[in-house]
DNA sequence: CCCGATTGGGGCAAAAATATGGCAAAGGCC
DNA sequence: GGCCTTTGCCATATTTTTGCCCCAATCGGG
């Protein structure tokens, strides 16, 4: 399962700098500008883990106001407070109302990975996990990522990484068409146009040994790839 | 309940000064100047939270050391890092080891207490819930981590820690795949990435000592490996 | 319908990842 | 101290994957 992690920060440089390590980080980030987005969206759907800014919006601690308010939706709720000064009042009352930890925004990434990790891990520690974990199902086609998984009409398919990578760009998109190049950065990697013609090739022959009339990976020419949407 | 603190550290004013002051929040505090005397100590009784120097002793990061050995005889146990730099490589090391904080020496007294209490209101929050034993089963595994104890087939497997913590890890989330990476965090453990191959090597080789036919820890290669769920 | 551009597939060798057997350091236990 | 267990890591053998070459088959525009 992909922890879910969201953060409220008004700075869009910081937010969308704090979002992008985080993704890379395997996690599902969404950002909020201001609290009562963000408090639409967790009234929603709480994620796993919240990140705020202390000095949101116009109040000087508006964030501290936003802690309250989620405190009251769940008590167990992880959250982290980011603040650019390193106030010693602030970190106690923060901490006071029920934040986990408390950074400040000069916090390199790697440290910021490494609290989000004991977090979890604390977290984590007796609960009982036991999700399904997130597949994407296309038609016959079954696709996990972190399962590293793949089903086509229930029969396990044995991709390789970059060919999961490959089908799963693909599958996402049903009918839209995807070029070498972007299939090249969707599965991270950095090699010639007619390498990715020979992923294709290997992943129709995988398809095609599970089911003879696999013919969901349709050719664009000129063009690239497209996972073929019609039914059947 | 009173709460019982140990705090590990070598200068002795520094030690009677935090001392003190837990013990005037009503905290059961004991200190000790080295790592022997104190693992003496918890080993015939944890306290609820461990605060450690890392520059202890002779050793630059003996308190390091420490972390590893108590993390042996406790994986929920609380530990707190203390040190004078504040260098971001250190303080990575010590979440990844297990360390659940990492303040510096120069922390306002205010600002530590509201980190332990913090810290306590998180571990209470889940010791609260249900406590079912914990014992993790799984087709024919059944584990638990609190009695260091693995059975396969009702059969016990005599693993070692590490490679406890490691099963655990992977059986926990069948089906998932867990990379290299994730299972050194989940391990408190930093090594090199082929020392995990290692560890892999031989709790294959234990449950095979079992069962002959044990196949459920399945190589992803590129990824990781992955507690086969299927039945069987 | 012809021709240049693209794509499909078979193969293959290099590269990358993993499995194994050992070994030595470190610590626990008599 | 002597002995045993655990654990990290190395060297080597194996196994998989991947990138790309060649050539035939296809496609599209003129």
């Amino acid at each position: 399962m992909q922890r879910r992690i969201a953060i409220v920060e008004d700075e869009i440089a910081i937010r969308q700098n704090f979002e992008d390590a985080l993704r890379r980080q395997g996690y599902q980030v969404s950002g909020f500008g201001d609290r009562q987005s963000a408090l639409d969206a967790f009234r929603r759907r709480l994620p796993d883990l919240v990140i705020i800014d202390v000095g949101l919006g116009d109040d000087v601690e508006g964030g501290f106001e936003l802690c309250r308010e989620l405190r009251a939706m769940s008590r167990v709720l992880p959250i982290m407070f980011l603040t650019a000064r390193d106030s010693d009042p602030d970190v106690i009352s923060g901490l006071r109302l029920g934040a986990d930890d408390y950074l400040t925004k000069d916090i390199s990434l790697p440290h910021l990975m490494a609290r989000i990790v004991v977090l979890f891990r604390r977290v984590e520690m007796l609960s009982g996990e036991q999700n399904t974990g997130s597949w994407l199902e296309r038609d016959a086609l079954r696709l996990s990522v972190e399962r590293m998984q793949v089903e086509w009409n229930g029969q396990a398919v044995p991709l390789t990484v970059t060919e999961l990578w490959i089908v799963h760009s693909l599958a996402r998109r049903p009918g839209h068409v995807r070029s070498r190049q972007q299939l090249m950065d969707d599965a991270n990697i950095l090699v010639d146009d007619q390498t990715i013609t020979s992923h294709i090739k290997r992943i129709r022959r995988k398809f095609k040994a599970c089911d003879k009339s696999f013919d969901k990976l349709d050719t664009v020419y000129g063009a690239g790839y497209r996972w073929n949407s019609a039914a059947g």
